[in-house]
DNA sequence: TGGCCCAACATGTACATACAAGCTCAGTGA
DNA sequence: TCACTGAGCTTGTATGTACATGTTGGGCCA
């Protein structure tokens, strides 16, 4: 009894839109035909001239059908095709786009969503807030169906977070890869950087090394992680870290500050570093060629030890050895998880999240003391 | 008598719809407020209530306005806003994303789109014409604003001509980089290769070298390019230039044939060359470790000229004369030249061209004989 | 035969009425 | 005091009528 009633609710003009998507889809009525009259239509279901207006309106309005006045009603050409496959847009935010290891995410991330039949809507922050928030705005101007994050500076708070919130507001799937907000809950990917700095520090101590420097990049926490590794490998190793073999640095200073310090390192006789762990390959180059200045050589003299296994990296005379994570893979990786969660297939909840271990590649920038 | 008969046409339904416009753009009803009640307005207005619901359909249609039955009527908050500045979107085409180069222009012309207040869309065809068809189709299914290409291997034809017409029958604007494909007529930048082969071969020349190898990537104009440059260099000289001393490549071969072939000819006694014109800077440094393996240093045995003045140019120890070219700009140029152009700002005709001038950077690879 | 006009029919505009359904709030009753 | 009810407002649904406006085609007239 109650159900009947529940179903007479559904308004007439509505029963009469989904009667004629009917006939159009069955292929009863076809695209350019044209439709019965007004009137007849009225006549043929028993209603008023006025409710098949309000049920035209709809479909009108929905570009199912197009009126001519004077002329009579039609169905239009390609409504279902444009439908179906309507393309979604997928974006992605980055700090830098075309430097070092950025390209290579980029690329996955592209290859993955365009792959699956997205388009891949693509902005960076140049590591700035201001401009995160602008880019942000702007690319969600127009619907986007998901979000793959790098976060900017994200060792120095964030003032965006009320626009992460509201992109959980309005239901657009995110994810962020190599930082993360800790005030945001959301699926990450991210290279163990604790690990890998652990790695790249138990490395040169198992090789004999005890004044190891460390030059990290702390502005990003994915320096700040590196250094805890290092940090740590010297505590479990049980050996004694002096505090300026710590060298941070800053993303603006990293053509100065670390070759200034690292020359006057080298130059400190004695108590001389025998070995440098260094916050990436460019870094690692760039202090390679502050041994060369120095007369030292790699390895005999000095140790050195990169992060990325950039191209950089075999690019130089003495191979570096580094810290390798598969760079393509993140952004890949990224973009398959997303689309996961925007066609709903995803078990991934919000605390997901996938940690890449670096693996060490021993090449011949490093040798046993 | 005419012009008011005319202007009595508009029918009443409109008229208010514009009132009421008038009304929310004026201020007197601010986003979030209420509109008066269909009745009342009927009675303000005298008209029938069918009438303003007419109205108010198809401004809350136009997102406007919004209704909740039993409470009213109400204004939308951000419309003016959504419809005055409403974002536009460009759309970039490349060949790769994350090699060497070409991050450098992408990430020139996202920074010029965004500052312009455009967005980004991002694919790339990996050199590949079914792939390019394929990205094309799927960054038009939504209407883009302009489009930057890299035309994909651009010395083999172009099945994808159809493509480009149907954007100029379209109306879209687009602008070609680093190559051009010559059915198209469109403004393109590009560097100039075949003043950039030209004097890197006019360098060693001068430096007295007679017998230069030259390698070069050959399913590309822009490798095609140089080779002509390189081949002029030694005509202009009258040096004569022996088939054997130009080697073609393709992409798929580029980390073993040029290699193998730089051995062989390395290890061939006294006809040996005595530098290298490389394709690029990448390929440069690979052939840098072939010279190191066959025991030649350089530039002392042999000189090296690369292309692109990449970072990698100055990550080896011996560093890389070669020829720079402003490859961030190049993406910046494009997005404001085609910015221009969607705007309609732009003298720049079909024909439009710009040639980059490569720099010769001498640096530490080359030496005179 | 050719041009014109008008009837017939299409959708568009306008108004009137009636009742249904959702929200608010004041007043009632336990 | 608190919960319920219902009056009175809102928008939503449904139907009726009337006339305006645009399109077409057949029939009339020159």
């Amino acid at each position: 009894m109650r159900c009947i009633t529940i179903e007479k609710k559904i308004p007439k003009y509505i029963q009469l839109k989904e009667t004629l998507l009917g006939l159009i889809e069955s292929g009863a009525i076809r695209p350019g035909d044209q439709m019965p009259s007004e009137n007849e239509i009225a006549d043929r279901f028993d209603m008023s001239r006025q409710t098949v207006r309000q049920t035209l309106g709809l479909l009108e309005q929905e570009g199912r059908l197009y009126r001519l006045q004077g002329k009579g009603t039609f169905v239009s050409e390609q409504s279902p095709a444009a439908k179906t496959h309507e393309v979604q847009t997928v974006g992605i935010l980055t700090t830098y786009i075309s430097d070092y290891i950025f390209p290579h995410i980029v690329r996955g991330a592209e290859s993955a969503v365009r792959e699956k039949g997205y388009r891949l809507m693509l902005s960076s922050t140049d590591n700035d807030k201001a401009r995160e928030r602008e880019a942000l705005e702007m690319m969600l101007s127009e619907p986007l169906s998901g979000l793959i994050i790098e976060p900017t500076r994200s060792a120095e708070g964030n003032p965006n977070v009320s626009l992460y919130l509201s992109l959980s507001y309005q239901n657009i799937p995110f994810i962020m890869i190599n930082q993360r907000y800790p005030e945001i809950t959301c699926p990450y990917l991210m290279v163990d950087d604790e690990d890998g700095g652990f790695q790249a520090a138990d490395h040169l101590l198992s090789l004999g090394h005890q004044r190891i420097a460390g030059f990290f990049k702390t502005d990003d926490l994915q320096g700040v992680n590196r250094l805890k590794g290092f940090i740590k490998a010297h505590q479990e190793r049980s050996c004694p870290l002096s505090p300026d073999m710590v060298i941070h640095y800053k993303t603006d200073e990293k053509w100065t500050r670390p070759y200034e310090i690292a020359m006057q390192l080298l130059a400190s006789g004695s108590a001389r570093p025998t070995a440098f762990v260094c916050y990436n390959d460019e870094l690692a180059v760039h202090l390679l060629e502050a041994a060369r200045q120095s007369g030292l050589s790699v390895p005999d003299d000095l140790s050195i030890i990169g992060f990325d296994d950039s191209s950089l990296a075999t690019a130089t005379e003495v191979k570096l050895t580094t810290l390798s994570h598969p760079k393509m893979q993140m952004g890949v990786d990224a973009a398959q998880i997303l689309i996961d969660m925007i066609e709903g297939r995803s078990p991934a909840s919000a605390e997901f999240c996938k940690l890449y271990k670096p693996e060490l590649i021993v090449r011949n920038s490093t040798k046993k003391l």
